[in-house]
DNA sequence: TCAAAAGTGTTCGCTATACACCCATGG
DNA sequence: CCATGGGTGTATAGCGAACACTTTTGA
């Protein structure tokens, strides 16, 4: 169960009772106009080595599990400041065969364009969220907790802010208020909602690739939402 | 900060790195008909002697959290199997003045009628929310995180069951979202409401104390609420 | 010229909201 | 007999859901 003694190391921190480790793992939700996706990094050591799981590491004894898991996120990711959530910690006594561990789960909300090392490197990859292999520990479970946790906080916040670029077409949008609530909508009822809501500012510029006409840019108009929100308003679909 | 190396003790577990303590605390709910409370205990030894705190404790090494939780509320007020929810962890550095300790955070929703040693005991008491005076450690925080939480589920969860006595008037049923969501509703409007959802039974008996009129006493109908949440169907207000 | 994607309404039914009347009870 | 609280109903405005037409562009 919990090994008081480790051989040959030097076991200078000692306490009275038996603590555990505590770690913070991260989610990394990201979206390519399409599908969500998560950043899965490859474990190369046991247990569980050549399993894919959530970036993360211990938490250091003079920083905050936030400050913990933004640190871990820039060294994983390079983004610095990026928009992360704690929504659950997981404490299974047998969640790790090694010792006790408890993690401290945070969601994290980028612009996969902006993350360096992106779909090619070796031992971090996109997933998309139908896609996911196996994954080490308790991290299917993890994963599970966090899609749920980003299905509540979208009728509350405008996610999309995070995940889309600035500037973005509404079906981009749709696209991924569908993904994250995994229902359709009606292209021409979400529009007229878009607008009526008057969260949406459109751009000049309707450059669009590869489609068969030409698309709107669109950008968010945070102040509005701001505004909205002060009055009781909540973004609902 | 860390305390390495407490004297005269025995100081029997120990690590290569330095663990955190980890506790549990719990923020619980009652409603007493009209008002919304928490159940606080005086703390009898420094630091923050004399000041209220919530109930909690250390986290054995065999149990998980929610165990934890459990067993430190049915130590508390007597109640087995108590509707819990995680909800925060907490992880300041400095949020205990000893040593590091970070605490996972759950709410409890209870019937107050159930709970032992309740208003008058010495070193429990329940204090109505607007009523609570400053807090230990920081306990202020915590509770402003769990109403915070409490009101998010609402939207979601028919918390109802769980504070309410068994039977209970529609008045009380709308003092409780008054009180958790911090609005007024119109009172025909909110029994419209109830109605057409079809999730309260009405009883025969309509006796109702020290008021002009007797009132009729409902419950949930937990049956037909899983029926709707079936069918995607969300407890809004 | 046709298929596919995008911009823009229109209609209808339901629900939220505001509001009114009657009944019972205790002072 | 009137003030207070409780049970029940009705009218209206606005939103959600279903649905249609036009335009652009690449094949």
């Amino acid at each position: 169960m919990d090994k008081i003694n480790k051989t040959d190391e030097e076991l200078k921190y000692c306490y009275k009772y038996p603590h555990p480790s505590v770690t913070t793992d991260c989610v990394i939700f990201g979206f390519d106009g399409t599908k969500l996706k998560v950043l899965l990094v490859q474990r190369g050591i046991e247990p569980y080595k050549g399993r894919w799981a959530f970036p993360g590491g211990f938490m250091n004894m003079d920083e905050s599990a936030e400050e913990g898991a933004l640190r871990e996120l820039q060294e994983e990711t390079g983004l610095e400041g990026a928009y992360i959530r704690q929504f659950h910690t997981f404490t299974a006594p047998q969640r790790d065969p090694r010792e006790r561990v408890i993690t401290i789960a945070y969601y994290a909300l980028v612009r996969m364009q902006e993350v360096k090392g992106s779909d090619d490197a070796a031992d971090a990859r996109w997933f998309a969220l139908d896609e996911v292999p196996q994954l080490a520990f308790d991290h299917d479970q993890i994963l599970r907790k966090a899609e749920q946790a980003l299905r509540q906080l979208i009728h509350f916040e405008p996610i999309g802010f995070e995940l889309l670029p600035e500037e973005f077409t509404i079906k981009e949008l749709q696209n991924l208020y569908e993904a994250i609530l995994d229902v359709r909508f009606d292209r021409r009822n979400f529009y007229n909602k878009m607008k009526r809501l008057e969260m949406l500012e459109q751009m000049d510029e309707t450059v669009n690739p590869s489609q068969k006409k030409e698309a709107f840019l669109f950008r968010f108009n945070r102040a509005k939402y701001e505004e909205l929100k002060q009055k009781g308003f909540r973004l609902e679909f």
